[in-house]
DNA sequence: CGCACACTTGAGTAATGTCAAAGAGTGTGG
DNA sequence: CCACACTCTTTGACATTACTCAAGTGTGCG
């Protein structure tokens, strides 16, 4: 354990790590070739950490880059009053760090449950961008998308009403963190409503109401604390007015 | 002119423009250095377009990239019943166009002024980041900016009421087009009152009346049209929070 | 078992949206 | 140059949505 609290992995165990990690075939690292993977591989530190905990805060410097493994992260920005946006949720496969490296962090990070993370520091990121130039394409690719996503996000706040709100971010959570693991209509929701009250704009109680009226038309279902299963996935579709998802490989985090 | 009814200067006339660009020192432009911008000149063309004209239209395949040399355009998203987000406005220095090239618009783009930007095919820009590789982190930093951009804009969307909404962006659009030709608390408002509203997800009624209250109450003063001024700049920094408004390089429109 | 903390539900309120109409500004064609 | 048509803007009256405040109900943890 070190002195931040975590735990740490260093070196070989993270190589051994990497053979059998759950993020290998997930966004980030499904995008690097074996060489850049091995030359990553080499400095990662694998870090666990508590629920809860800050990972950084905005405006104060953040000289890591984390690949998530395992678990959720929240990003958000406060404003002096203590009002508070979250900005996105970060899970396998995406990316916490500016590319923008040693730069101050734009967000605050937190986890919101245990999470496990393979952690480099900018100084190494550097280099590895140095030695494997072809990779700031594919960052240039995934910062793309995680714009395309923001734009989406603003739709979400600008257009939508509560209902719809909360219907196309089950989708898009069922879309993105479904794993075989688990039945197609089931999500994991492991967020207060607090939590996403704050992703969607809306009050702590209007997400609740709203997420009780889905039961009662029978929507969904909360077969157990954290887990959303999607009863009639045709009609969630309906209110957000799409036939599908919009699909995503990377969040980037910054 | 040309079939598209758009004016075409092509490459000895774009060179020469070059020298005498508005946005030489602006955004994308400044942040390239002798021997690239010599480049991509070579394959410059400059088009002017009308206002209200549709550069490019959500889903379909958009194989340009520009340059915003003068003018506004505006960036939306369209739902299926009609309701429109407008994503963001591009000026001087801006650019439009995905570095992620060849692929489909994610979004729509039209004129709000009459616009004149310097353009080249997704081709052309393909062999310019094939020769000047450093260009790609050029473009990662300026996505990267392009996503704390986004994130801004989801605060506004999401925390902020209709008054806290439009002193924000005037207080941003005062910032991000200001020149020495105006003085500095005037801003150029181009939008419709319209656009103003679907960029800040509210109706054009709150719209016009936030402009009326903030007119009553001495904060601004509209001179003639397509003009503010901020009579109270301080006054509207409280609104908002903060001692001081964001600041930005270049945004991209995708 | 009891204390936090998160979630739910109800009642009343405030902010913003909707509908409607009139006024201002702009451009076009006679 | 004026008259007309069009769009944009403003304002009013009313409806609705979501927020606020408050109380009560789980739920997990020490």
């Amino acid at each position: 354990m070190t002195s931040n609290g975590n735990y740490c992995l260093t070196g070989d165990d993270a190589t051994q790590g990497c053979q059998i990690c759950g993020a290998r075939g997930l966004g980030f690292c499904s995008l690097l070739d074996g060489a850049a993977l091995s030359y990553l591989r080499e400095y990662a530190v694998a870090e666990l950490m508590a629920r809860r905990r800050t990972l950084c805060r905005e405006d104060e410097p953040f000289d890591r880059i984390h690949i998530i493994h395992r678990g959720v992260v929240k990003l958000f920005k406060l404003l002096p009053d203590g009002r508070r946006q979250i900005t996105g949720f970060l899970g396998p496969g995406d990316i916490l760090g500016s590319p923008k490296l040693m730069s101050a962090s734009h967000c605050s990070a937190q986890t919101v449950t245990e999470v496990l993370t393979c952690s480099f520091t900018a100084e190494v990121f550097t280099d590895f961008l140095r030695r494997f130039p072809e990779v700031a394409m594919t960052l240039l690719f995934a910062a793309t998308d995680e714009i395309e996503a923001s734009h989406d996000h603003a739709i979400l706040l600008g257009c939508h009403n509560a209902r719809e709100k909360l219907a196309a971010l089950l989708l898009i959570l069922n879309h993105r963190w479904n794993s075989d693991s688990r039945p197609p209509d089931e999500l994991f929701l492991p967020m207060t409503r607090s939590d996403l009250a704050e992703y969607l704009g809306l009050s702590v109680e209007t997400v609740s109401r709203t997420f009780s009226a889905f039961k009662a038309e029978g929507l969904i279902a909360t077969p157990r604390s954290g887990v959303v299963t999607l009863r009639n996935r045709p009609a969630l579709l309906r209110m957000i007015g799409f036939d599908d998802v919009p699909v995503r490989n990377v969040a980037i985090g910054l």
